[in-house]
DNA sequence: AGCACGCCGACT
DNA sequence: GTCGGCGTGCTC
C-alpha cells in the first residue's frame, strides 16, 4: 500500500464540528479505505465507531494522533452520494456531521460507548503477558458482556484500556466480533431434491430405500408435501413442516442429504411473507390519470420537482406506480417517501402485489436488525434480490442508494416528516429534493392538501404542477354538516361533548350499519385536573406544563418528558378534595361513547393504543373487516386510509386546531379538516362529516365546506406576505436552553441586541415559548425572518459566529444554543 | 455527548 | 479528615 496514506479523518457520532484525525497503523493501511467504518479510542476509556472521510498525508501540528484499532468492513457502506447528502443536510441545517452520522446509520451499524471485549478462544500464550494483562484475560474468561467500565470495575484498575489495546495487539480479545454481528438474519431452513432426479431415478431411491423404513417415509412425505408429481415447479417445502409430517427426528433427514438424495437450503425471511403473494401487475388508470400522467412526464422534462396536488381517493397511488414501473425499466432505483403513521399494510400489500420483492420497506417500528439488512440489502443494489422500491419513512433518505431514479414523496404536507428532536432537524421532503437532485433524478410532490410552500413554488413555476381533482369512480366529495356547539351549550342540548346533531347521526349510521370515525386531536383522557375550589391545576414539576390525566393506568402523565405520578385526590392548594377533570381527550371520549352506545363495538387509536408492533394494523385490519362500528382517535386516523363502509366522520372539536398559536394553525387546521373528511363515503354511497365548533362563521371552517382549498390557499399567501413568513421568507429559529432561567433571559437579551444590529426588524423576540420549561431547561427562542432571495448560508454564518460571541462571554458559556432551520 | 478533573458542603 | 455534589473543559 502507498507510503504516504499515513492519516484518516473520521466522523465520529459526537456532536462536535470537526473530524478527528487518527494514524493508519501499517496493518491496517490496506483495508482503512474513505466510507468505511472504523473503531478508534477516543478519550481515555471510550470506543467509538467512525466513518473514513478523508485519508492524507498531513501530520497534525498540534497534538499526537491515536492509532485505528480495527476497519469493520470490507467495502465502503457509505457511498459517494450520502458522503455530499450528509454534508448538504449538515450545512443546510446547522448540525454537525457527527449527528447525521448518528440520524443515518441504523444502530446495529453504530457503536458507542460500550464496546464488549471477548478472549480468544483460541489464543496460547506466545508472548509473556503482564500481570494486569493476565488478570484481564482472566476476568474475560469467566465473564460476559464485559466493557471496559466492567473491567476497570473487575480488576479494579483505573484504566484498563492500554492493556486491553496491547492484549488486542497480541490477538488475546478481540473487541470486534459482536461489532460486525450484531444481529443474525433471520432464515429458514427448506428442502429439495439434491438434484433434478427423473420420476425413475426417484423411483429407484424409493426401492433402495426400503430397508430404511423411515427414509423411504419421509422422501416420500417430501414429495408428497411438495407436490411433486402435479406441479410444474415443486412447492417450499420448510425442514419445519417436513419434520412435522412424519414424526421424524432431523437425523433421518440428514442421511437422506448425505446419500445426495435431498438437500437442505435457507433462505433470508422477510418479514411479510412473499411465498404467497402473485404480482398482479398494474391497474389500467383513468382518463383523469392517464392526463395527470402524461403532464407529469412532460414537466418532468423542464422540472425537476412536481407537485401532483390531487383530491382524497383520486387514484394517486396508482399514478406513482406506473411512474415507478417506468423507473424500473430502465433500472432505477425509486424512493418513495411516507409519513410514519400513513405507512399502513394496504399501501405495502399494494405495491408488494405488483412489484414483489423488489420492494423493501424502512419503518420505525423495525427492529434494528432489520434495518441493518435492509440497509445492507440496498447497498448490494445490483445483485438478484436487491430492492429497488424502498417504501420508507423520513430516516429512508440516508439509505446507500446509488442510482435513484425517483423521489415520491407522499402526503407531502405533513409536517412529521421535519426531525425535531434529535440534531439534524431536516425536513425529508426538502432533503428529498437535494437527495434527487444528486442522483440526477426527479422528485414528485403528492398531496390533496399541499404546504402552502409547496403549492407557492409550484404556481410560481420553481416545480411543475398538476392536478387531478376528480375523484376516481366519480366518488362524490362528502357532505360537511356544521354543529355550532356554542348554541347547543347555551340551551344546554350538549351531551357531554356531543352535540345533538352528531348524537343523532351517529345513531342512524349504527342503525343502518355504517361505520363512524370520530376525531379528536388530544390523547390521554381529559387534558387537566383542576380544583373545583380554588382552581389549582397539577404541573409536571419538570417542565411548563400541566399534566394529562390517564385513565387506564391512572396516571397523571407530561406529554414532554414522560414525568408520571398518582393523581392526588386532594387539591396541593386548599386541601379541597373535589378535582374535576377537564377538557377532553380520545380516551374519556372512548369512555363516554360505549356509556352512550352500549352495544356498539368501539376502539381508540392513538399513541398509546399503538405502541405495540402490530397494533396499529390490527386495529386498521379490525375496522375494515367491519368487526368495529365507531374508531375514535388522534390525526393517526386522517392518514391515507381507505375503508369502504365509513358515513360518517365527526370531527369534535375543531377551534382547538384553529386557536393553536401558530402561523401554520389554519393551513394545518384546513389540511387535517380536508383529511379527516376525505375518510367519508367510498363507493357506495355519499359520506358525511360533521365538524363541531364554537366558531361556525371561521372563514377556514368555510373552505372547508366548500372544498376550497385555492381560497385558502390566496388568504393564506397574503397573511404570510403582510406578516413576513414563508413561501415569502426564510425563518431561522434560535433556542436558547440553560437551568438558569434569569441567565438564559439574560443570554437571550444580549444575543438579540447584537443580531438586531445585524439583521435589524428581522430579528423577532426574544421570546419564551409556549412551552417554557422542559426537563428543568428553561427556554428562550430568538426568530430570524430573512428574504427568500438572500443568502441563507451567509446568515447562518452570521448566527454562528454571533452564537460563538456570546459563548466566548464568562456568564454565558454554559447557555446551549441550536438553531432550526426552516422550523414546523 | 460523556468522562475526568477539580473545587466546595455533610458525613464517619 | 473524606465522599460525592455538579461546574468546566477536552476529546484526534
Amino acid at each position: 500500500m502507498n507510503k504516504t496514506t499515513e492519516f484518516a479523518d473520521i466522523i465520529l457520532p459526537l456532536p462536535l464540528a470537526q473530524l478527528f484525525t487518527y494514524s493508519i497503523p501499517e496493518e491496517l493501511k490496506a483495508d482503512v479505505a474513505i466510507g468505511k467504518r472504523v473503531v478508534v479510542p477516543f478519550g481515555s476509556k471510550k470506543f467509538y465507531t467512525g466513518i473514513v472521510k478523508h485519508i492524507h498525508n498531513i501530520p497534525p501540528k498540534d497534538y499526537s494522533t491515536k492509532d485505528i484499532l480495527t476497519c469493520l468492513d470490507e467495502y465502503p457502506i457509505i457511498n459517494s452520494f450520502q458522503f455530499n447528502f450528509w454534508d448538504w443536510i449538515a450545512q443546510y441545517y446547522q448540525s454537525t456531521l457527527g449527528d447525521v452520522f448518528k440520524a443515518a446509520l441504523p444502530a446495529g451499524l453504530k457503536l458507542e460507548s460500550q464496546t464488549k471485549i471477548s478472549a480468544n478462544e483460541e489464543f496460547r500464550t506466545k508472548e509473556v503477558l503482564s500481570k494486569t494483562e493476565e488478570q484481564i484475560l482472566n476476568v474475560l474468561k469467566h465473564s460476559k458482556d464485559v466493557n471496559i467500565a466492567t473491567l476497570n470495575q473487575a480488576t479494579g484498575l483505573k484504566n484498563t484500556l492500554p492493556q486491553v489495546k496491547s492484549l488486542l495487539e497480541k490477538g488475546a480479545v478481540s473487541i470486534e466480533e459482536q461489532i460486525i454481528n450484531p444481529y443474525k438474519e433471520k432464515k429458514k431452513e427448506f428442502v429439495r431434491l439434491a438434484s433434478d432426479y427423473s420420476e425413475s431415478e426417484i423411483g429407484d431411491f424409493i426401492t433402495s430405500l426400503k430397508r430404511a423404513k423411515k427414509q423411504q417415509e419421509t422422501l416420500l412425505s417430501y414429495l408428497n408435501l411438495s407436490k411433486h408429481y402435479f406441479e410444474e415447479i415443486a412447492l417450499k417445502v420448510s425442514v419445519f413442516e417436513l419434520l412435522k409430517s412424519t414424526d421424524i427426528s432431523r437425523t433421518i433427514l440428514k442421511s437422506l442429504v448425505e446419500k445426495n438424495i435431498l438437500e437442505i437450503y435457507q433462505e433470508k425471511l422477510d418479514r411479510i411473507d412473499l411465498s404467497e403473494t402473485e404480482t398482479s401487475g398494474l391497474k389500467a388508470l383513468n382518463e383523469y390519470q392517464e392526463t395527470a400522467i402524461s403532464k407529469i412526464r412532460s414537466d418532468f422534462k423542464e422540472k425537476n420537482c412536481v407537485l401532483l396536488h390531487g383530491v382524497t381517493s383520486s387514484g394517486k397511488t396508482e399514478i406513482y406506480i406506473h411512474l415507478i414501473q417506468e423507473q424500473l425499466e430502465v433500472g432505477k432505483q425509486v424512493l418513495y417517501l411516507l409519513p410514519e403513521i400513513a405507512l399502513t399494510t394496504q399501501i405495502i400489500n399494494r405495491l408488494r402485489s405488483v412489484f414483489g420483492n423488489k420492494v423493501g420497506v424502512y419503518h420505525s417500528k423495525f427492529n434494528d436488525a432489520e434495518r441493518v439488512e435492509i440497509y445492507n440489502n440496498i447497498h448490494q443494489n445490483n445483485t438478484a434480490n436487491a430492492y429497488q422500491v424502498i417504501l420508507g419513512v423520513r430516516s429512508s433518505v440516508f439509505l446507500p442508494f446509488q442510482n435513484l431514479g425517483l423521489i415520491i414523496v407522499d402526503e407531502e404536507h405533513e409536517n412529521t416528516y421535519k426531525q425535531y428532536d434529535p440534531a439534524p432537524r431536516y425536513h425529508a421532503r426538502d432533503a428529498s429534493i437535494y437527495l434527487a437532485h444528486l442522483h440526477q433524478a426527479k422528485t414528485l410532490l403528492g398531496t390533496a392538501t399541499p404546504a402552502i410552500e409547496t403549492y407557492y413554488n409550484a404556481k410560481t413555476g420553481k416545480y411543475g404542477l398538476v392536478e387531478l381533482l376528480q375523484r376516481h369512480q366519480n366518488l362524490e366529495m362528502p357532505e360537511i354538516i356544521i354543529a355550532d356547539i356554542k348554541e347547543a351549550k347555551r340551551k344546554k342540548q350538549m351531551k357531554s361533548m356531543f352535540s345533538p346533531e352528531l348524537m343523532q347521526m351517529m345513531e342512524t349510521c349504527l342503525e343502518n350499519k355504517e361505520q363512524i370515525i370520530l376525531f379528536q386531536n388530544r390523547r390521554g383522557y381529559s387534558p387537566y385536573l383542576e380544583c373545583k375550589s380554588c382552581g389549582w391545576v397539577p404541573h409536571c414539576p419538570n417542565c411548563a406544563v400541566s399534566l394529562t390525566y390517564h385513565r387506564y393506568n391512572n396516571q397523571l402523565v407530561c406529554h414532554y418528558c414522560a414525568h408520571s405520578v398518582h393523581p392526588p385526590s386532594t387539591c396541593e392548594h386548599c386541601g379541597s378534595n373535589e378535582m374535576e377533570d377537564k377538557g377532553f381527550g380520545t380516551e374519556k371520549i372512548e369512555e363516554e361513547l360505549i356509556g352512550f352506545f352500549p352495544n356498539a363495538r368501539i376502539a381508540r387509536m392513538d399513541l398509546d393504543t399503538t405502541r405495540k408492533k402490530m397494533a396499529y394494523e390490527k386495529l386498521i385490519y379490525k375496522f375494515e373487516n367491519h368487526e368495529l362500528d365507531i374508531l375514535v382517535g388522534t390525526q393517526m386516523v386522517s392518514k391515507g386510509l381507505d375503508f369502504d363502509n365509513v358515513s360518517l366522520v365527526g370531527i369534535l372539536n375543531a377551534d382547538s386546531m384553529l386557536n393553536y398559536p401558530d402561523y401554520r394553525a389554519y393551513e394545518r387546521s384546513y389540511q387535517m379538516m380536508a383529511q379527516v373528511s376525505g375518510r367519508a363515503g367510498r363507493k357506495k354511497k355519499r359520506g358525511k362529516v360533521l365538524i363541531q365548533t364554537y366558531t361556525p362563521e371561521h372563514p377556514i371552517i368555510k373552505n372547508v365546506i366548500e372544498n376550497d382549498y385555492i381560497s385558502m390557499y390566496s388568504n393564506q399567501l397574503a397573511e404570510r406576505k403582510e406578516y413576513i413568513y414563508p413561501p415569502y421568507y426564510r425563518l431561522i429559529n434560535i433556542t436558547l436552553k440553560h437551568k438558569n432561567q434569569n441567565l438564559v433571559n439574560k443570554a437571550a437579551v444580549v444575543l438579540t441586541k447584537s443580531l438586531r444590529k445585524i439583521f435589524g426588524i428581522r430579528i423577532l423576540g426574544p421570546q419564551a415559548p409556549v412551552i417554557n420549561r422542559i426537563q428543568n431547561f428553561h427556554i428562550v427562542t430568538i426568530l430570524l425572518k430573512i428574504e427568500k432571495k438572500s443568502s441563507p448560508s451567509k446568515a447562518k454564518w452570521i448566527l454562528n459566529q454571533q452564537a460563538n460571541y456570546l459563548k466566548e462571554m464568562e456568564a454565558f458559556k454554559s447557555i446551549q444554543i441550536n438553531f432550526d432551520v426552516d422550523p414546523m
